[in-house]
DNA sequence: AACAATACCGGTATAAGTATCCCGGGGGTG
DNA sequence: CACCCCCGGGATACTTATACCGGTATTGTT
């Protein structure tokens, strides 16, 4: 083995890291967020839909830098069982 | 075009996170952290070398958790130009 | 009413890349 | 010598990031 897959929970994760990238977009379309933040809008859109669960790491940086929201924050609420 | 191969930009870009990764741990062993954030050793290393350029949030997210680093931090320190 | 434009959705296809293990090598210390 | 740490390359399953397609809903225009 590999590489194995990915689990359900970093699945659910990904859907809770996806859920807060869209609410911080608010009303402002995919579209024009994903050209600020030098994407695709496919890649946003799978990314906030949850269907891309490990993004890569400067592809949230942007998005959170565009968006305007802490990265630290992202992380620990995405992950539910922080000590 | 399906997907662009990575410029040496984003090489650099991720040579640069690798670099700060490394000073931040410091005296401990790469055997030590890997393990702590859920990771083989050999992945670590290869992010620390830069030979994994643009690594997945969560890794990251992990490693700075353990490190006891700002991901936020992180993010702007290693993109050079940020408006 | 019919048409166009805008915005989101889910599926498919594909090149590029990650994350893992395996191997051998080099350097230090007890 | 044995042990530990780091290094770099190769091989490979799994995943990202991108583009294209048709479908749905809303809004505005003629």
């Amino acid at each position: 083995m590999v590489r194995s897959p990915l689990t359900p929970e970093e699945r659910l994760r990904g859907e809770q890291l996806g859920h807060m990238l869209r609410q911080a977009r608010g009303e402002r379309s995919i579209v024009e967020i994903a050209a600020a933040a030098g994407m695709s809008a496919e890649t946003l859109r799978k990314i906030e839909t949850g269907r891309i669960a490990t993004p890569a790491f400067f592809t949230i940086a942007s998005l959170a830098d565009v968006l305007g929201i802490s990265l630290d924050r992202l992380a620990v609420r995405a992950t539910p069982a922080r000590t």
